[in-house]
DNA sequence: CCGCATTAGTTCAGCGCTGAACTATTATGT
DNA sequence: ACATAATAGTTCAGCGCTGAACTAATGCGG
């Protein structure tokens, strides 16, 4: 039931024990899934705001960390650095975030919030916060703590 | 310290809780981030086999479920039925795939692995695991099946 | 100082995915 | 039986992101 019987060049029967009877596998995919499931909840929760979910990660961690470096930023999104060329303009365009030279090193662009930026970003962080905490009620306060622990020393690991 | 004193419209002082200092906000981070290394991690492990995630989510749920819809397969993967459309016929044209118009339902197309397929999904998956294992190993494994618990418990209540 | 490596940021082609509009086929209600 | 709704799949413009090539500014060794 859980096993693939095959008949292999030889004629013998093999039997293969598959990814999915392999609990680790498994519940890894649960991670995966809850992670996809999340995005697209998400996502709809922000459009009455009208920005999109690159657009909050950017404005909440200018927030977090004003007069960060557009690089610092990518850093922290795990995205490249060519993306917030490209998505920067619009929030500034929409004058969200507002772009300043560094006056010791002109290379140097960093990033501040305009009065109606952080407004929105307040209002997106409810939200944000308000959604996390209505999902995250199927957990106890422990269980919680316990999720978020083990995930820190697996994204430790994960990054050596 | 982990509070921000601002002063409102009126005067007053106000101190406002930021989303990082709530537990439960900084677990799901944790989750967010692990999920966003992990992919990085991944794709470059299936780089040597010439494919990319999405070839791989692919191939490994026809592995699964031999015979399925595009539909149902876009439906698995939380993705547009547009998004079949584009990635199969890449897939058919490197002999991976074949699909079959169903017999009694004309407007089905039913998946299949070609041997070339499944030996390369064989591989694939084996890395999966390989890495999945890996990355695992820091949690014991009642740790792993609690946090595989715990995250089913969470997409359930998502889910509704 | 000067040359060269490094770093910050930009630009652009390419790609995967979305969402809407479309075709083709099947199911349903009267 | 026939119109209408529903379903499976395709196409396409648009968008976010990548990775490489590029510009501009800074750091550093000789």
């Amino acid at each position: 039931m859980n096993k693939k019987q095959e008949v292999d060049d030889t004629g013998f029967v093999e039997t293969q024990t598959l990814p999915w009877d392999l609990p680790r596998f498994r519940n890894w995919i649960a991670v995966a899934r809850i992670h996809a499931l999340w995005k697209k909840v998400f996502s709809e929760a922000l459009a009455p705001l009208g920005i999109q979910v690159a657009h909050y990660d950017v404005l909440a961690n200018i927030f977090h960390t004003p007069g960060l470096t557009q690089q610092a930023l990518a850093e922290k999104l795990l995205v490249g650095r060519s993306a917030m060329s490209m998505l920067l303009p619009e929030l500034e365009r929409r004058e969200l975030v507002e772009r300043r030279s560094d006056e010791t090193d002109r290379r140097v662009r960093r990033l501040w919030l305009t009065p109606t930026g952080e407004a929105l970003t307040r209002k997106a962080m409810a939200i944000h916060v308000a959604r996390i905490e209505a999902m995250m009620t199927v957990l106890s306060d422990a269980e919680c703590d316990a999720v978020g622990e083990m995930m820190r020393r697996v994204a430790k690991a994960l990054e050596s």
